[in-house]
DNA sequence: GCCTGTGAAGCTATTCACAGCT
DNA sequence: AGCTGTGAATAGCTTCACAGGC
């Protein structure tokens, strides 16, 4: 069976995280098994890039009854998961902020939001679902202090070079920003940018210029 | 000068999005003309990929000054935007809801959020940002009333996929997800799923797995 | 018959590299 | 000398299509 083949692309990591959400789904409806074509529908994948993908973790599949759920989610997890469920920081603690944390507030089995960051005085030293709300100033101490590897920055796009910076020598490993501008950090940290508006651009192009074919 | 060359791909989309957004940046610091390094530095890509992504949109580069920021925007604008600022709904006005308000308050040249739905009745019949609040139930009227072509949905994995029957139902022509779920519709509406927690497992995995290498 | 796993083909996107201009 | 615009080359991703199994 050769070797498994280099690492995985953005992409695959991004389907494999859909396709577990959905078993996950499955699971609770009490299906046990499903077929590639099943799981490419729900996902928005088609079956052929199923078997690719699941192929990468092993994929323990039958022609009789497709994938076994349970498995395959516990074959992904071994695949994408780290032995210790990553501690993660939460910066900005505005609706957006908020929002997130009640997204992840009933826990993920792979990560735990373990502190909130804020500039404005009047949300630090409280708790937001259960978790607690530092000062802006504290990012480096904390973040040190406990360990955390991952950080989701929620603040408006000023901030957010500066709270970056201030991660980055607190010895972060890895960003999402949700501010519309792309950090700078160096090769050792990685760095995910989603910005909204970017989405909203091209869901308005896409749906607006929709069956114009070139004349 | 040939044809233009078919239509572009979302991730063309997407970087003239986001080399927007950095271009509107520089305008207000007072910067006139920008060389597709400099931006590419800014927005994410290197030089090469700008200088083709503005191809497509005529661009009008000097090798003396680069590009004039000005003229690019147009030029931009031109290519991607419609005639007229698109209307857009959004579904769902919980912490989430209210924090893309917030973004877009200040509004963009290219749309404009004109109507949120609600499910909660102590939201209904109010105004958030200066948008008015209407009943979830009533998505269908006001969207066609107002000829809303794009929504935002921003509601509960469970609800999102009734919310996005009854806009296909209104007529909608495109849809941005923030659920979890790959939502069904029929092929002539465009949709478009960020789903966050697929970029919060997607960072975790790499901000975790860098500098393995292939023993 | 209908499924998985997978080499090979096909396609799309990105980068290279250089002509042409200032 | 340094930049844009662009054909050509490369790299990366997805689909095809079929062998093998239940």
């Amino acid at each position: 069976m050769s070797k498994d083949g280099g690492r995985p692309s953005g992409r695959t990591i991004e389907r494999l995280s859909m396709y577990r959400a959905v078993l996950r789904r499955l699971q609770r409806e009490g299906k046990t098994h499903v077929f590639s074509h099943e799981l490419g529908e729900l996902a928005g994948a088609t079956s052929a890039q199923v078997r690719r993908d699941l192929m990468g973790v092993g994929g323990y599949g039958t022609a009789a009854h497709g994938y076994d759920i349970k498995q395959l989610l516990e074959g992904i997890k071994d695949f994408m998961d780290t032995a210790e469920r990553v501690k993660v920081a939460l910066v900005g603690v505005g609706n957006l902020g908020r929002a997130i944390l009640t997204f992840f507030a009933r826990g993920r089995p792979n990560m735990e939001i373990v502190a909130g960051f804020e500039k404005d005085g009047r949300k630090t030293g409280r708790e937001f679902e259960g978790i607690p709300c530092y000062h802006i100033d504290e990012i480096e101490r904390v973040v040190r202090e406990q360990d955390i590897e991952v950080a989701i920055i929620a603040v408006p796009a000023e901030a957010a070079q500066p709270v970056a910076d201030s991660l980055i020598r607190a010895g972060i490993r890895g960003m999402l920003s949700l501010a519309p501008v792309c950090l700078q950090a160096p090769d050792d940290v990685y760095v995910e940018t989603t910005d909204l508006g970017v989405f909203v651009d091209k869901t308005i192009y896409f749906a607006c210029h929709m069956g114009e074919d070139d004349p």
